[in-house]
DNA sequence: GCCGTTTTCGGCCCGACTGTTTTCAGTCG
């Protein structure tokens, strides 16, 4: 997630900063040596804080700071030192007897705060670089507690942590669980397998890839596993659990267990840690106790039954938590109060609104474009070619476009099994207008409008550029809002919050883009974005037939968004569809190709 | 340090694996 500390600096700390103050005296206290609850509830409050829906600022103006879960009369003096001068005596104090670096030490896997605190003490040393040093002469294992498989398990943290800077793109996650799943289903004794973890979360990036085993031989199947030719490095291997490291990404951890105890494991291994511990403390306060190998009644030792993570939420009072928003960030109060949105299923989405074909830089004809659609169960889609500015792409001109109004029309009239819509993904200039006249654009059926060439943006107020697209009456969607492309390329400078602002004034959606190397808007902004009442459309920007099939992950990112069927776009019927642009375009004095009979002015 | 349909004091989620330990500490999820 990017930090927003640095946005925050004109107006008062927002509450991310907040919670980044609070994290930070949780590390320096543990370097320290403060142990147990009084640090956990720094970190309970920093969660808190993160996901409070209200800024901390309007809160202490109302003195109401307190009503914050996990803040109490001390947290709450030191929130009010924060939102006047950034930061508070104790962090100031903590600050200045604890070099920076350290904090680095301890995001090294295999170093604690612990270990960080010793070497420090003892070799005085005090960022990574020193303590890679200490480690190849041989200065580690001379510490008390440590030796030299430990001082090798600290190099090894190190690398691991240069490669991929802790964390994987989703994109690369999903391929490598794949491949990983795919091997350990070769063995006779796996009953069943699948990825958990931050993936099955939908984050955008994974830590450590967690895959889950029903078998009855585990410590046999976790052998096997360890053996893989792709296992590059046996991190630890136990009756239950392996770490290892794989060459494409960083660490795995496998979880093998039989298969009874399959619905708890998996509801333990999927996290997030802090949902868990939200629901182990409801299972406790029922009389219960909640850990991986299941549900027990106090004092019984055999679990409650459970065909499924369903049945452990029920037992607790609960309907079942969607995966993807299992962060304690609101859902776990939300399901208490019976007040859960039914988020957006795969089967609710109608259309798929973003596709390139042979016309432009996809790989397949429109015709089997449409027919693998009708196969996947969809009612309609949008042929969405790039228009003339994005030469690189063979962008259409206005008489390409005509051209292929013709052969769009012949085979709906052949029927394919769902209806084509003639689309256009139209270039949005340096300046905010539009690279295909209005009059071009009156006669498609459907428009998205997107950036592909930040170039001099420094220069271009992206904000600007895109609001102003946002606002032209003809466009129906922005697609790939921010520009990001996961791990790789950074979000343009681009204000979301005014996008939304202005997409919410022009009745314009704003595109969840499936790509799972995009994830476009990011899903804590669909949620923004849906609460201001903007419509998202879950598209897979497909430029080949085998993309089609990233609608699910689509809708995995939008459920982490808390997206409602209602919400979406693309959940609508076609004749919804048409309608709801009908009336906006019509709003505005414009007219829809899809109105009524063509040539009619 | 926080919190209360058990409580304003005494609780606070639960367990696996490794290394360097002769009984457990540290780290991780």
């Amino acid at each position: 997630m990017g930090k927003t500390e640095e946005k925050g600096l004109t107006g008062p700390p927002t509450n991310d900063e907040i919670a980044a103050r609070f994290e930070e005296m949780a590390s320096l206290l543990e370097l320290k040596g403060t142990e147990g609850y009084k640090l956990r509830a720094y970190h309970r409050a920093a969660q808190s804080v993160a996901s409070h829906p209200e800024p901390l600022s309007e809160l202490s103006r109302r003195g109401e700071l307190q009503t914050v879960r996990g803040i109490g009369a001390s947290f709450a003096a030191k929130v009010e030192e924060i939102l006047k001068t950034r930061t508070c005596p104790l962090l100031e104090r903590l600050r200045r007897e604890i070099p920076p670096g350290i904090l680095e030490l301890v995001r090294i896997p295999g170093v604690g705060a612990k270990t960080a605190a010793l070497v420090w003490r003892e070799l005085g040393v005090a960022d990574a670089a020193a303590l890679e040093a200490a480690a190849k002469e041989g200065r580690l294992a001379s510490l008390k507690g440590l030796g030299d498989k430990r001082a090798a398990a600290i190099l090894a943290g190190i690398e691991s942590l240069r490669r991929w800077e802790g964390r994987t793109p989703i994109a690369r996650a999903m391929a490598v669980s794949e491949t990983l799943l795919r091997e350990l289903a070769r063995h006779p004794a796996v009953v069943r397998a699948e990825a958990a973890g931050s993936l099955r979360r939908m984050r955008e990036t994974v830590g450590d890839l967690d895959l889950l085993v029903a078998t009855e031989s585990p410590a046999e199947v976790l052998r096997f596993f360890a053996s893989l030719p792709l296992v590059s490095e046996v991190i630890a291997l136990g009756e239950t659990k392996a770490s290892v490291r794989v060459t494409a990404m960083g660490q795995v951890d496998v979880r093998a267990v039989r298969p009874p105890g399959y619905p708890a494991a998996l509801l333990y291994f999927t996290g997030s840690k802090e949902h868990n511990v939200r629901l182990r403390e409801i299972a406790k306060a029922l009389g219960y106790k909640l850990n991986e190998y299941g549900l027990f009644r106090e004092g019984e030792t055999s679990p409650v039954a459970a065909a499924g993570e369903a049945d452990i939420y029920a037992a607790l009072g609960l309907p079942f938590v969607p995966p993807e928003v299992r962060e304690d960030d609101g859902e776990v109060e939300a399901a208490i109060a019976g007040e859960l949105p039914a988020f957006v299923e795969l089967s609710d989405l109608k259309g798929d609104l973003h596709l390139h074909s042979l016309w432009s830089d996809g790989r397949d004809e429109i015709r089997a474009l449409a027919e693998e659609a009708a196969r996947a169960g969809l009612e309609y889609i949008a042929v969405t070619d790039h228009s003339r500015s994005l030469a690189f792409a063979r962008g259409l001109t206005p008489e390409r476009l005509m051209q292929q109004a013709v052969e769009i029309a012949a085979l709906n009239r052949e029927g394919l099994g769902t209806r084509i819509l003639h689309g256009c993904e139209v270039e949005v200039l340096g300046d905010g207008t539009l690279d295909t006249p209005d009059a071009v654009l009156e006669r498609l059926d459907f428009v998205i409008a997107a950036v592909h060439s930040p170039v001099r943006r420094e220069a271009v107020d992206m904000t600007a550029r895109l609001t102003r697209a946002a606002g032209h009456p003809l466009v129906d969607v922005i697609a790939h809002p921010t520009g990001r492309i996961i791990g790789q390329r950074e979000p343009y400078p681009v204000d979301v919050g005014r996008l939304i602002e202005a997409a919410a004034a022009s009745g314009c959606a704003l595109e969840l883009n499936a790509s799972p190397h995009r994830l476009d808007l990011a899903p804590q902004y669909v949620r923004q974005a849906a609460a201001a009442g903007v419509k998202i459309s879950v598209n897979t920007d497909a430029h080949d037939l085998r993309s089609l099939a990233d609608l699910a992950v689509g809708v995995g990112a939008a459920r982490r968004g808390w997206l409602t069927p209602r919400a979406a776009l693309n959940a609508m019927s076609l004749d919804g569809l048409l309608k709801w642009r009908r009336e906006r375009i019509g709003a505005r004095g414009y007219r829809s190709a899809s109105a009524g009979p063509p040539g009619e002015v």
